[in-house]
DNA sequence: GCCAAAGTTGCTCAGATGAGCGATAATATC
DNA sequence: GATATTATCGCTCATCTGAGCAACTTTGGC
C-alpha cells in the first residue's frame, strides 16, 4: 500500500471507529468513494493499525485458545485477557474465576472430582458458585500441608468446592511428603488412607495446579522441603511440581526417591486420565506450564494470555 | 444490566471481535436471538468494555479534538494518539509530525508566517515535507539562542520550513533577553531590527511552542537566564515561557523587568491575532499548555492526548 | 513503444446490522 | 391481588457493508 493510502486509511479509521461515522460519510469528507473507504478500513485492519480488546475481568482470548488447542492437542483451553490487569494477583484471580466457570459449565458433570491443594486451587473454591453443579464428591489426589501452616487450607478447598456442590469431600488424612520411605508405605497400608486414595485413581476429572520450581513453593513454606532441597531440584531440571511431585522439562520425575516419600496420585495416572485440568497463571510459571502441556499431564489447560503466547511461542520455534 | 447479561455481553463480544462470527452465528452458539446479541454488543460497547485503538504514529484522536474545541473555544484542536508509544520523544515527534500536517493542509496558505524556535519547532520544520507551501516568508518573532549553543538552531528552523516551501526566511539578528534596557532598546531602534519586528507583527500566522519553566528550559540551555532566575520566576508564579516570555497560570507576565528585556513579539499581539497556532507536548508542560489556552494565547492547539486531557480534566472540575 | 501481468477502481448484489415499533413480560404501586 | 409502569423481546424495514466481478490503469519486461 502506498504511503498517502496508509495515512487515509488511518483517516478513515478515525472516523469510523471514534466518531461512528459511515463509510459513505467518510467518502464525502475523504473525497473518496465508499468503496475505497471500505478498502481502506480493510488495510488498516489487516496491517494491525487497528486493536480491538474487551477489557472485563471475565475476558478470554479465543483466538489464542483455538490456536492453543491445536498447536499442543489439548482437548481444551482456556485462556483469560490481561487487558487492564494492573497486577500479578488480579490475573491468578482472572484464571481462577475462569477455572471455576469452565468447572460449572462442564458436561458431563463429574461424580467423583480429584484435586491437589494450594493457593490456586483454594481461589477456585471461592471462585465457584453456591450450587455449581448437583453433588459432586471430591476427593484429595495429593498430601495435605502441614499443620504448622494456615490449618486446614487443602481441606477448606476440597470442602468448599464439595460444599457449594451439594456434595461431599473425601480428605486425605496424609502429610504430603513423610521423611521415611517405610513410614509413607504404612500410611498408605491404612484402610482409611487406601481407601481414599483408590477413591482418588478413579476420579471422572482432577483438578490441579501446578508450582514453579523455587524457594517460594508451597511445599517449602509448609516445612515439607528446605530451599537447599528445591536449589539441588532445580539444579538437577526441575521446572516444577503438579501434585506434589517434581518433574523437569520432559514431564520426568527429577527426584524418584523423593517421589517415593510423596504421598498421593502419581503423575503418570494423571496422564493417563482422560480430563485432566490444570490451572496454572503467573509469569514464573512458564516452565511448569510448559512442561505439564508437552508431556501430556493435562488435557484442559486454564491460564493467562501471557503465559499461553508464551507456550505459542515456543512451538513457533523450534 | 443484569450480571448475567454483562457475561454474555463479553461471550459475544469474544465472538464477534476476535472470531469474526456473524451477530446470527453468536446468537445460535449462545442460545439467542440474534437481536439479542446486537443488543448486548451495543450495551458492551456502551459500558466501555470495548476498547478500540488505532495504532499509528500518525493516528489522532478526534473525540478529544472535538472536546477541546467546546469547552476551551480554539477554532482547531488537534490531539496526537499517545497509543503505542514507548517515550516522550516518541510522542513529542508525533505532536511534531502532527503541526506539520496541519500547517501543511491549512487554507488559505499564510504569506507571512511568524515562528518561536525551540526544540519542538525544530522538529516541526524536519518533518515538513519538501514543497509543503508555494512561497512562504517565515519571520523570527523572537531573540534567537546564543551563539554559545550549537550556531543556528533558531536560524535553521526558520529557514528549513522556509527553504521546503520554496519561501524566504526573515531572520531576527538579535539575543533573547539583554542584559541591560538600554541595549535592548537601542537594537530595537535599529532600522533592519525594526524592521524584522514589524514584518513579525504583521505576520498572517503565527507557530510557536512553550517551554516549562524549569532548569531545563532553553533560555537556560543558552546561558540568557540562570536556574536560580528561573527558580525566582516559579516562585513568582512562572508555569513556562512563550515567546521568551515567562506567564502565570492567568496568562499574565510574570516579571514585568525581565518582559522588557526580552526581544520580539508581545504576549498580547499573539493574543489578538487571527491564527496562532501552539505545538506544545510532554507530560511536563501541561501546566503551560493550561495557561496559553485558557487565556487565548493560541487559536490552534496541536497536542498530545495525555496534555489534552489533563486540559479537559481541568474544565471538567473548576 | 508495445503488450502482458498485476494492481486498482467502480459497481452489483446479497448478507449483516441498527433504528424503531408494537407485543409481551417483569416490576412496582396501591 | 389488580393495575400501572417500565423494561425487554421479537420483529420489520431501511441502511450499511463486504464479496465478487468486470473495466480500467499502472507497471514491468522486452
Amino acid at each position: 500500500m502506498s504511503d498517502t493510502d496508509e495515512l487515509l486509511s488511518i483517516r478513515a479509521a478515525e472516523l469510523y471507529y471514534e466518531e461512528n461515522q459511515t463509510q459513505d460519510e467518510i467518502g464525502v469528507i475523504l473525497r473518496l468513494t465508499r468503496w475505497k473507504v471500505g478498502r481502506l478500513l480493510a488495510s488498516a485492519k489487516a496491517n494491525g493499525f487497528i486493536r480491538i480488546e474487551i477489557v472485563h475481568p471475565r475476558a478470554r482470548r479465543l483466538p489464542i485458545e483455538r490456536r492453543l488447542r491445536e498447536s499442543t492437542g489439548l482437548t481444551d483451553a482456556i485462556v483469560v485477557s490481561s487487558a487492564g490487569v494492573s497486577s500479578e494477583a488480579e490475573l491468578q484471580s482472572r484464571t481462577a474465576q475462569a477455572a471455576a466457570d469452565y468447572l460449572t459449565s462442564l458436561r458431563p458433570i463429574p461424580r467423583t472430582l480429584g484435586i491437589s491443594w494450594g493457593r490456586t486451587l483454594h481461589d477456585v473454591s471461592l471462585h465457584l458458585k453456591e450450587g455449581w453443579a448437583p453433588g459432586v464428591n471430591v476427593v484429595q489426589i495429593n498430601g495435605g500441608v502441614s499443620l504448622n501452616q494456615r490449618t486446614g487450607t487443602a481441606a477448606s478447598t476440597a470442602v468448599t468446592i464439595a460444599h457449594k456442590a451439594d456434595g461431599s469431600a473425601t480428605l486425605l488424612p496424609s502429610p504430603a511428603i513423610f521423611e521415611r520411605l517405610e513410614t509413607k508405605q504404612a500410611m498408605e497400608a491404612d484402610r482409611t488412607v487406601a481407601g481414599v486414595l483408590a477413591l482418588g485413581r478413579n476420579a471422572q476429572a482432577y483438578l490441579f495446579s501446578a508450582g514453579q520450581a523455587d524457594a517460594n513453593s508451597a511445599l517449602v513454606d509448609s516445612g515439607y522441603l528446605t530451599v537447599e532441597q528445591i536449589d539441588d531440584l532445580v539444579a538437577r531440571g526441575a521446572v516444577g511440581d503438579v501434585v506434589g511431585r517434581y518433574i523437569d522439562a520432559n514431564g520426568r520425575i527429577v527426584d524418584p526417591e523423593l517421589n517415593e516419600r510423596t504421598v498421593g496420585i502419581q503423575i503418570d495416572q494423571l496422564r493417563r486420565a482422560p480430563l485432566t485440568i490444570a490451572v496454572i497463571s503467573g509469569n514464573k510459571k512458564h516452565a511448569i506450564a510448559r512442561a505439564v502441556v508437552r508431556n501430556g499431564l493435562c488435557t484442559v489447560l486454564v491460564t493467562d494470555e501471557d503465559t499461553a503466547n508464551a507456550l505459542l511461542q515456543e512451538k513457533d520455534t523450534p
